[in-house]
DNA sequence: AAACGGCGTGAAACCGATTTCCATGCTCGG
DNA sequence: CCGAGCATGGAAATCGGTTTCACGCCGTTT
């Protein structure tokens, strides 16, 4: 039906084979002919068919990418920013979701791996169980795990330095005077969890809430709590979403923030700045975890041999009203 | 280097015709033959190459998707929602966005295309300067424009019935005894913003402020309206994050919702629950949208002749505490 | 018994590019 | 003047499937 790199090489007058060089940029052209071939190229509207270039060239000039969950505006914000990448090195996104299930993420790489994507862009979904999925698709295609990373996997990770968040959290409350904190995260399922757990306990050691990274859990652990007798004068929250929780239920309850006690989110979303008060939170430079991880793909694309690397970015504290 | 269909059929003792009409549930193979070549496949653990059968049959199991802003959660939602689908159809989901340009977005269409998609589910970024993008897109392929809409193009749109939504929210504020209304909108440069100010003209017919849909220009818009001198009863903005900044500089000014003024809202994004207080709001069925586009598409694509439908989903009004 | 239709099967064509391999012509050094 | 070396270009192989086409076989109809 469409045109077909076989007429643009007839109306150029050589053959097929030129004319994909010519097309392709190659060296080994006369630059007449290139000229030639271009000319006609753009006079017949041709529009190279990637399939068959693909099928014979071994390359798709496409990248796969799985969330656990694309709604998840945190994610979103991901998958945007290294979808722009993308874009800049003129290759598209195949883009699925495994809905937290390891199940479904192990079928849905299978899938991307069929399509015959050039690399991968994964947000494993879970700690422990996607180490298979990640070993196998690591053998075929490069890998970068992105935000979160899996325990035990030999594979480049990039994503932010959750300990430096909490550092920078804690230390801001100390300089206002805050000694007493409380940390309500979620149960460590996945690395960030963990992570910023762990620095939690290192760095300032106050009492530990563990729920999950829901607003219902934050609003939940503000009652438990305000039920406990001595509120602390800082609560550091694992995320925003529990940290918004956590003010909507204090405010019902009449407890004045940043007087009584401060709260502290993490990642800024962009809600955060909405909030009742507006959340003092730390900042992921998403955009640039984003780049990194392209980058690295790249460059394994373009033939560098590198080791697998942890690329740990250090995010930014956004003070607002809250904290 | 992998396992190829020849190498299934040399097992099974069969041709790679029959070995391909086996894999593909075709009829017109003897049972027996069908569970040796099954059985073949299994035992090889082949991955069909979808490039060369894609190349071959002129069909990619791949739909693009065009978003304006892959970060707007509401967009977000709806990319999640028509990914689900998809996945269910054993299709994949090409995603890219547009950044609101429509340069960009028409270079991304073809992008789109090039890789041969089956069908596109597109957002159109303008009401106007989308519309060549779009006929030259749905000379190829079927197309569903989601959500938004370009005028004097006769495409199918699955979108929310925005008159419905406005008829709602004014027929609950009435039903309150409210009767005097203001409406905060967008300047109507997409399709949404224009139904759903039309809408209110129509039904309500209050004072009318347009600007864009940021949480900025709903806080201008409570200024301009308490500086107005006398506040109305009613105040029906024209999305979530309007009726958000709204909501936020009321507080600020010592208005109290809804004791002194009713604030609603539209789309129900995830934070409108968030509100100080609650916001009340129109549930967009976006599930329901995206099962319906790409039922649209799937049909098209199997054959089924339909003519160009406009299907508006009517949408819920949710009742929180803000009106 | 001859004609016919339908099913199952395999050989080969095909999808549309890239890439390999070889032939040619030209330049340059000896 | 000759042969080595390089740039250029075309014919054909290739990627790995799907689809077409022709053929043999069998049961049914005239």
């Amino acid at each position: 039906m469409g045109i077909r790199i076989h007429d643009v090489a007839a109306r150029a007058g050589v053959s097929v084979a030129t004319a994909s060089r010519a097309l392709s940029g190659q060296r080994g052209v006369r630059a007449e002919n290139r000229e030639k071939v271009l000319l006609a190229a753009r006079e017949l509207d041709y529009e190279p068919n990637s399939l068959a270039a693909a099928l014979r060239s071994r390359t798709t000039h496409t990248v796969g990418m799985l969330v656990p969950r694309i709604s998840n505006p945190f994610f979103a914000t991901l998958v945007e920013a290294v979808e722009n990448r993308l874009q800049l090195g003129r290759r598209s996104l195949l883009l699925t979701s495994s809905h937290y299930d390891p199940e479904a993420e192990q079928s849905q790489v299978r899938a991307l791996l069929d399509r015959r994507v050039d690399a991968l862009v994964m947000i494993p979904c879970h700690r422990e169980r996607s180490i298979e999925v990640m070993t196998t698709a690591a053998a075929r295609v490069p890998v970068v795990q992105l935000d979160l990373r899996v325990n035990g996997f030999a594979g480049t990770w990039v994503g932010v330095d959750g300990e430096a968040g909490i550092a920078a959290v804690v230390h801001h409350l100390a300089g206002r005077g805050v000694t007493r904190t409380a940390f309500v995260g979620a149960e460590p399922t996945d690395s960030s969890s963990q992570e910023r757990l762990d620095a939690y306990r290192r760095l300032a050691g106050g009492s530990v809430l563990l729920g999950d990274f829901s607003r219902d859990w934050g609003k939940e652990a503000a009652g438990r709590l305000l039920e406990a007798g001595s509120l602390p004068e800082g609560i550091v929250c694992g995320n925003d979403t529990i940290a918004l929780g956590m003010l909507a239920e204090l405010a019902r309850r009449g407890v004045r923030v940043p007087e009584d006690v401060r709260v502290t989110g993490f990642d800024d979303i962009p809600y955060a700045e909405l909030g009742q008060p507006s959340l003092t939170t730390v900042r992921q430079p998403q955009e640039q975890m984003a780049a990194e991880a392209v980058r690295v793909l790249a460059a394994r694309l373009a033939g560098e041999e590198a080791p697998a690397q942890r690329i740990a970015i250090s995010p930014s504290l956004v003070v607002r009203a809250s904290g």
